[in-house]
DNA sequence: AAAATTTGCTAACGGGCGTTCGCATTAGTA
DNA sequence: TACTAATGCGAACGCCCGTTAGCAAATTTT
C-alpha cells in the first residue's frame, strides 16, 4: 500500500511516463493510456489540458529535481574531485528514484513545442555549464589532468544518462553504490581504479 | 559532387534516415519523407516496401558495420588494455562515419517490430558480450583493477554512444583524436589522464 | 439536505496516417 | 524502333489520432 494516495491526475501523469518511456512519446496514443487507467480516452480531458501537458509536466518537474539536488552541491567548499564526487552522487541519486520519468526527461523531451522547448534546452544548458565550472576547476588546480572541460562533461552525462536503461531497484547495487563505482572510473579509471 | 551516384532507393534511405534521426520514427511521416524528395507520397512506394522497411535497412546495415569494424580486433593479440583501445577506436570510427545512421541504429531501433527486433536484440547482445570478454581479460591479468565487467562496459557504451548528438564532421578533433581522449579518459581517469 | 466538485461515459468531429491502385511518363536496352 | 524497367502522379481507401461536447453519476463540501 502506498502512504500518500495519488489524485487521478497525478496518476495519469504516472501512467503516462511509463507509457511514454516504453513506447515514446509520439507512439503511445490517449486510447492506450486510458485503457492502461480503465477509463476512456475522452474522460482524461476531465484531468488534464492535452498530451503534451502531462510531458511538460514530467520534463520540468525532472530538470527541477536535477537543480534541486545540485544546489546543495554548488557552493561546498571541496576539492573539485571531490565536488564532482558530490554532484554524479546526486545525479545519481535522482536518476535512480524515479526511472520512468527520468527516461522521458532524457529523451522525450524533444517533442515539447515552443516555448517549452527553449526553455529546457536553457536549463539545460545551465546544468552543464554548472558541471563544466567544476571540472574548469580542478584543471586550473592540476587535480585533474586533462584539459576540455566540454568533451569530459560530455562524457561523464553520457555514461550517467544511460543508467535509467538498465537500473532496476531490486538489483544488487544502491544508487550510492553506483555513484561510487561510476566517479571511481571516471577519476581513476580502469587501470588504477 | 559525389564520387558515386545513389539509386533512387538509396536517396530515399539516406534522407529517411535523417528525419528519422532528428524527428524520430513515430514523428516522421511518409509525406515529410516525400516532401524532402520533391516527390508525392505514394511515388515512395515504386521503390521501398513500407515505412518499418527502411528502418530495418538502416538497423542492420549499421549493425553489420559495428560486427566487421569489430572482427579486425576481435582476435589480435595485444594486452587487454590495448585490445579496448582498439575497440574504442573501431566503434568510434562506426559511429562518425554517418552520424544519422548512428543516431537511428541507437535510438529508434525499438520500432522494429518482430522477428527484427529478436534478431537485433540478439546482436547487440552477442556484441557486448565481445567488449565484456576483453575486460574480463584484463581483469584476469591484473591490468584493470576493477571487478564489473558488466557495469564497466555499459559505462564504456553509454559514453561512446552518445557521441553522435554532438559529433559534427567539420569539428576540430578527428575520430581517432576522439577515441583516443575517450580511451584514455577510460583507462587513467581524469586525475591520471 | 443542498450545492459544488470530481469523475466518467458515449458519440462524434476534423484531420492525418500508411498504403494501394491505375495510369502516365521517362530512360535505358536490344 | 520496340520493349522494358524505372520513376512518378493524383485520388482514394480504411483506419486511427487528439480532442470536444453534452450529459450523468458519484463524492465531497457546506
Amino acid at each position: 500500500m502506498s502512504s500518500t494516495q495519488l489524485s487521478r491526475k497525478e496518476q495519469i501523469d504516472q501512467v503516462a511516463t511509463s507509457l511514454f518511456k516504453s513506447r515514446g512519446f509520439a507512439a503511445t496514443t490517449m486510447r492506450d493510456l486510458a485503457l492502461e487507467l480503465g477509463i476512456e480516452a475522452g474522460s482524461l480531458y476531465s484531468h488534464i489540458k492535452s498530451k503534451e501537458d502531462i510531458l511538460q509536466r514530467v520534463c520540468f518537474k525532472m530538470a527541477d529535481e536535477f537543480n534541486a539536488a545540485f544546489d546543495e552541491v554548488k557552493n561546498k567548499d571541496v576539492p573539485a574531485g571531490e565536488k564532482l564526487r558530490l554532484a554524479v552522487a546526486a545525479h545519481v541519486r535522482v536518476l535512480t528514484k524515479n526511472p520512468p520519468a527520468a527516461g522521458v526527461f532524457l529523451n522525450e523531451w524533444r517533442h515539447l513545442s515552443e516555448p517549452s522547448l527553449t526553455k529546457f534546452h536553457d536549463m539545460r544548458y545551465s546544468y552543464e555549464e554548472s558541471l563544466r565550472a567544476i571540472v574548469r576547476e580542478g584543471i586550473a588546480s592540476g587535480e585533474f589532468k586533462v584539459n576540455d572541460e566540454k568533451f569530459v562533461v560530455l562524457t561523464l552525462l553520457s555514461s550517467l544518462n544511460w543508467l535509467h536503461m538498465w537500473y532496476k531497484p531490486e538489483g544488487k547495487m544502491s544508487p550510492d553504490e553506483i555513484a561510487e563505482f561510476l566517479s571511481n572510473l571516471l577519476l581513476n579509471g580502469l587501470k588504477n581504479f
